[in-house]
DNA sequence: CTGTTAGCGCATTCAA
DNA sequence: TTGAATGCGCTAACAG
């Protein structure tokens, strides 16, 4: 008597099923299921869609994954200490340009958050459910690099989302917006109206994007105007317009406030009300990134248009590059920006 | 000669070469990996897990998974005719829910965005990655039962969120926020400080609980006060502001404007300005959610505290349940919310 | 054109 | 305490 193996057959149908009803082989089934038409002859094409139309068969995701050694899935995975680290609009546009890409070629994205340097090594003990991933990391440079370094042992093709992959990684792909070039153009305008000093206020929670644009808009004002640096509360809108405020008050002869992003841009508008300084006659005010909230203000917050979507879109088609083999060298894409008028400049 | 099946074994180290690697069977490997220390000794404990470290071994999902017919994943599963269908804070913030509560239990979430019916037919065709699946669909209510009786056909535990399965599909969860309470708090708040009609502003692309909020609104207000009714574009902001300043201007003896959501109660705020009202004291506004936006304008918007976040926790609990067969009845979720105070009703 | 065989990685069962 | 056998659903390769 043979020996029982205790695993329950699915209660779903399987190819065996199908087949049974249709009277063939799964093998069969498989071609007619799969389009290799040339293979079967379109009776039993018939037959076999017949049943499984019957049994409302659907592929088993698991059994083609062990077979053919691939998950069909992408991961995006979120280094952020919010727990809410979905609700930045960024990283929401990239994930439904990943979506919806993916979708177009039978794959699926999983989303991960991850709150500390501890859930990504939890997340690293279990077994994975796909065959790539894309990550964004906030924190400072030295921590980001660790992750990137962490990751990497996955021997996963990886993307990296607005940011540079440490130099030690040269394998790895990476996609950026351009924001040298989006925080140099505010500045231009900044200083063709004439404004001398300057704040660029960033999040408190660092993300290397935003440190770009503040690098880049110091490089671009070079001798001709002054950037000052202000890091705010970025999930408390009133402490943000409050540090904002406090920082007009003490240094009066501030011309712009830069918004690191378009939420702090309103807040700096907030702010300027509140000291009483008419936007944009007394103090101008831009924005970054042009998501819902740059036409949430009055005047409209100058900002720069950031491709998100078309990110996640790209990624996507790196990794899937990648799984494919068709990758070659590391790649690293740039996509280009453009601002965004607003009459919070004038 | 043996046949050989061509499959290449994966690049990846499974059970059999760390059993190799340690000199034991893959048995006592799997033992080792899941905790069943019971079933093994330390020292040979000891010389597995050096072996996993050495091979950098991580349990591959595929073999788990057909192995134990769990995916070990949720779904998302989104209807929206926006290809941004992530965008609504509302859904990002479920999103974030869902994937921080399966993160600890090694669970996966999937999101899946479609744009349309046909869009459903094709997810329906391929196999899925999921145990079950939590669904927010937007649009008229009939389209809406149609998307839901197509996907119960998946046999899948299946959960809707913010809105009422459909009364043949008596199997269905559902989990929604208590807009009915909140939205006559809202209406309580305005008759009280003296509103006699009040203007209703949703989206026109439809969704359920906005649809319950305007309801609820008329219910509540009885006959001590009229409520008006319009729809307003959704995506274009400026637009919004347009219709509702029109709406306006052709019915003076409005008192207060009720956004569907955040975004809408925006689109009041600045309407009133266009027409020269001043707000609280000549036009009130509320809002609904209270998620980022709510704090964007001065005053701040009156509005409703969403439990979206704890909305993807409940679902995911309830989805857990009924995969592991502790499911019982349908439930159907209320989920509690209340009013956040804002300048724009006084 | 259709069927048979084999094996992907894993965990349950039973034997040693 | 450890090992061997078995099969979950699927598809490449080959045989008929």
């Amino acid at each position: 008597m043979a020996k029982k193996s205790a695993v329950g057959r699915s209660s779903k149908p399987s190819l065996k099923d199908v087949a049974k009803l249709a009277n063939v082989s799964v093998m069969t089934v498989s071609n007619v299921i799969n389009g290799r038409m040339a293979r079967v002859g379109d009776e039993v094409a018939a037959r076999v869609r017949e049943a499984v139309r019957e049994l409302n068969y659907r592929p088993q995701r698991s059994g083609r994954s062990l077979r053919l050694q691939k998950e069909f899935a992408l991961g995006l995975t979120v280094l952020h200490p919010d727990r809410r680290f979905l609700d930045d609009p960024y990283i929401t546009q990239v994930a439904a340009g990943m979506s919806n890409f993916l979708a177009t070629i039978g794959y699926s994205l999983m989303v991960n958050g991850l709150r500390n340097l501890k859930a990504l090594d939890t997340l690293m003990e279990r077994s994975f459910g796909y065959d790539g991933f894309a990550v964004m990391v906030s924190g400072e440079r030295e921590q980001r690099v660790q992750v990137y370094k962490k990751l990497a042992q996955l021997k996963l093709p990886m993307v990296v989302i607005q940011d540079a992959p440490p130099p030690d990684l040269p394998e790895v792909s990476s996609v950026c917006q351009d924001d040298g070039v989006g925080a140099g153009m505010l500045v231009e305008r900044l200083i063709d109206k004439r404004a001398k000093r300057i704040l660029f206020a960033a999040s408190r929670q660092v993300w290397p994007a935003m440190e770009r644009r503040a690098a880049a808009a110091v490089a671009a004002a070079g001798k001709r105007a002054r950037i000052d640096h202000l890091s705010c509360s970025e999930d408390d809108f009133e402490l943000s317009i409050r540090q904002i405020e406090t920082w007009l008050r003490s240094h009066p002869n501030t011309d712009a406030v830069m918004g690191g992003n378009d939420q702090l841009g309103l807040a700096a508008m907030q702010a300027a009300e509140r000291c009483g300084l008419s936007v944009p006659s007394e103090l101008m005010v831009t924005g970054y990134n042009a998501f819902l909230f740059q036409k949430f203000s009055k005047p409209t917050l100058c900002s720069v248009s950031s491709p998100a979507y078309e990110i996640g879109q790209e990624v996507s088609k790196m990794l899937i590059d990648l799984i494919n083999g068709d990758g070659g060298e590391a790649r690293h894409l740039l996509m280009p920006v453009s601002v965004v008028d607003g009459g919070s400049i004038g």
